[in-house]
DNA sequence: TCGTAATGCGCAAGCGCTTGCGCAAGCGCT
DNA sequence: AGCGCTTGCGCAAGCGCTTGCGCATTACGA
């Protein structure tokens, strides 16, 4: 291993002189800098981050605890983070929390005890929130994204209950009646919100609100397909769909595929998040595209004032997501 | 910040007794024990990482540096990785190498600065292999997944060449003469073995190789999609296309579409890697799946053995993908 | 009863870095 | 020449943990 040790030596310096020409931490002559420069990568010296954090410096990393892996619209959220995260010389440290509270709480020990400088978090359906309490006691710099929670941390995410009225009213716009909404996991404020917005809508238009017509669909794909198998064996069939994100329109999509079902001919459907792909395979969806990016760039943003100033005030922003219509609502009865 | 110190202090005992009982790493009496037990959780004593890592203990953190964010294929991958790490006690950090060499290096030494135990990569394309070099002058187990580097290190992927065979066989059988390929990221081994699996093809049918028909898509969408455009504008349009990955396939669909040709009425298009929802959206691709689950889980097990014992023999693994016949690929000229 | 072996635990030296404190030398001023 | 200041740097005390060494104490066979 190689040490500052080594480089002080080979620089005929002190460690502390290594030590403040790396961080830049006070002033040195510049022709000792250039010897310690020099030193370093002629020994080839790579610093010991733990060592470093040990002794109380930042480790200019921040923690990423979102469910990327099964979720991918978290992906291009995340990658907006780590992109906003290299701007500033951050590292990004990316656990997967997979919407599940022990495992959450596990992740967020783990970040943690690696001493992060921070954590940006889609905090998972749980009515104790663990990890947030966690985050809190132990004073972490904290920015939740996607969904609210409270008002203890800085927060991010889109306005949902608007766009979901939207969305509704879309599907009303076009003659439906019996409108079905294979809604998020219980428990996560983007839920909640779209529920909102879709009842809105309805009253907006005089419709009934019928509770049969809505089954969460707990923001997962299969649990989706058997919501969907469900909606679809009622007595009165609803002409369109609304699903709460991205996994929940595919595995509905499997649902109708299965019972035979066509977009939008037999059936149409709408839903919140937007795909790569979606303009170019059949049916072309009609959604809720959130703003990823921004989504992303200002979490990192917001996390980055909270961690020079812990004691700033609370911030929640909400971004508008934008409808993008193509071709998976129709009239209804059109075939 | 609660030190094993307090601990030890409300268990009236050493910290190194406290160390010992933590990480069971020598004989205590059952009665010590069990005081030492009480007394961390009556504190709520949580261990730092850092200072055992920088004492020499193995920190049960495994790396992981992948493009998951920009390659759903590998999220997969990754899932299984994180999966099996879970079931061994590990702790999986991801950081992401956005396909990039220079990005690479700085993850690898980020995640080994953190002194992960050891490292899952799958290499980015670049002769000098300067992170894999890194990797190995610092002596970090390390397996390469996906895609395999001489024989320094273990390395687990799937059999290309064959499976691309099979995929131009098939399109052949249909009848296609004039098969065109988006080819990856030169420098990459299953980019290579993909082409080669072409030529065999195409030589064993008796078809002459034509250069034309080949263009890089670079393993990303966009260049795929100006490949494919590329190729449309051929004198003599092929009359299929295979892709060498789910990004490509998405960039070449693109394209397809905007030239306003249907799959699989005007061309045929078969690609590796599957999508979750290639079932349920027209075109259905007819692809190459990779065996993502075990991909990951014995990646994993891979460097479990090498962090065991170092000194192992070096092992390559090649898995066999699966073909999934869909509705991407037709009769040429069928309309 | 004594010698030898276990058994159970504490001591203290690191691991590689940061940083407050303070010393020495060089500067401009009176 | 003497003063206070600035500039440039070294010293050494940690940060919270692991672990080799070695001291008591108890158990056991002769």
């Amino acid at each position: 291993m190689i040490t500052m040790e080594t480089v002080a030596a080979a620089a005929g310096v002190s460690t502390s002189t290594v030590s403040h020409v790396i961080n830049k931490t006070r002033k040195v002559h510049p022709d000792t800098e250039r010897a310690v420069l020099d030193a370093i990568d002629k020994v080839g010296y790579s610093p010991n981050h733990l060592a470093r954090a040990l002794a109380g410096a930042p480790t200019r990393t921040v923690g990423v605890a979102i469910s990327v892996l099964s979720n991918h619209y978290f992906a291009a959220v995340v990658r907006a983070i780590e992109a906003e995260c290299a701007k500033r010389g951050l590292m990004m440290l990316l656990a997967d929390t997979h919407e599940n509270a022990d495992y959450e709480l596990k992740v967020v020990q783990a970040l943690h005890e690696r001493r992060v400088d921070g954590i940006v978090i889609a905090p998972c359906a749980e009515p104790q929130h663990r990890a947030l309490d966690y985050l809190r006691d132990k004073g972490v710099p904290t920015v939740l994204v996607d969904r609210f929670v409270g008002t203890t941390f800085d927060q991010i995410g889109v306005e949902s209950r608007d766009a979901a009225q939207t969305l509704v009213e879309h599907l009303i716009g076009l003659g439906h009646r019996r409108i079905a909404l294979v809604s998020g996991a219980p428990g996560l404020s983007t839920t909640t919100e779209r529920l909102e917005g879709y009842c809105r809508a309805l009253a907006a238009a005089g419709i009934d609100f019928d509770p049969a017509l809505v089954r969460s669909g707990e923001s997962r794909s299969e649990p989706a397909c058997a919501a969907v198998h469900h909606l679809l064996s009622l007595d009165q069939r609803p002409t369109a769909l609304m699903t709460g994100n991205n996994l929940m329109t595919i595995g509905s999509m499997q649902a109708l595929r299965s019972a035979g079902l066509s977009v939008p001919d037999d059936i149409s459907l709408v839903g919140f998040d937007d795909f790569d792909w979606a303009d170019v395979f059949s049916p072309r969806l009609t959604v809720m595209a959130q703003p990823v990016e921004e989504l992303g760039t200002r979490a990192v943003r917001l996390l980055a004032r909270r961690i020079a100033d812990p004691g700033a005030r609370r911030q929640t922003v909400r971004l508008a997501p934008t409808l993008r219509l193509r071709d998976s609502a129709g009239v209804p009865g059109s075939r």
